[in-house]
DNA sequence: ACTTTTGTTGGTTAAATTACCAAATAACGA
DNA sequence: TCGTTATTTGGTAATTTAACCAACAAAAGT
């Protein structure tokens, strides 16, 4: 592949790659609602505390989220708000992708 | 992991993975531009044509493009500008994460 | 009909991702 | 100091992704 377009394309990629599994995505949601320690994102999400935490410093490692330490706590916070605009746009997608299943269904169908 | 999370931020998570690879954002940024064929689109990535058409088709599965057939040519279009402008947030993370990289190199080397 | 151009699909292989468990680290409180 | 809580890191296995080549399909021109 051309190697001009790699590097200039790839620090945007792994942001969107950051952005690429639920359960980050569920994160940078909660996130944007209010600042969450570890401990509470994994009691939400329910998987394994260390899973979560590879999630958060792929978070943190792509800017997205950043933390701050509390106690024994690891408060993380939204660092980069502008991620959420996005979100409608997502959600807009989506449906319409859905509408398209649900057409080709009736398409099969009929 | 929370199947129900799982369930409603996966269709969500589909769609930035698609846009997880430096090459697929290259080919929508060039789509925000003009529509292209993927022969060109091929000309300009410089990979195998086959690997650009399944580039596409990844894009295509997520609802980011659409194609029209014309001739032998299939003309690739943008069909969801709206992830064109979340590129501005993008950009806006990628510089304060190198602002940080050098920061971090200036901090090493004092 | 035959060839060329344009694209997609299948097969294979190497690399990356993800999840869990276990072990290490750090701050607190008894 | 010792044990507890909160979190990260290393190791491992299963799954997914990505690139290439080869084979196949469709439209166009000769």
């Amino acid at each position: 592949m051309n190697t001009d377009i790699r590097d200039r394309y790839e620090p945007r990629a792994r942001i969107m790659k950051a952005l690429g599994h639920p359960t980050r995505l569920f994160i940078v949601d909660e996130l944007s609602r209010q600042d969450r320690c570890v401990c509470e994102l994994t009691e939400m999400i329910g998987a394994d505390m260390s899973t979560v935490s590879k999630h958060l410093s792929i978070l943190k490692e792509a800017g997205i989220v950043d933390y701050e330490k509390q106690g024994t706590q690891m408060n993380y916070r939204l660092a980069a708000p502008c991620v959420v605009d996005f979100f409608r746009c997502l959600e807009n997608m989506v449906k319409t992708n859905v509408r398209k299943q649900l057409s080709w269904l009736q398409a099969d169908s009929a």
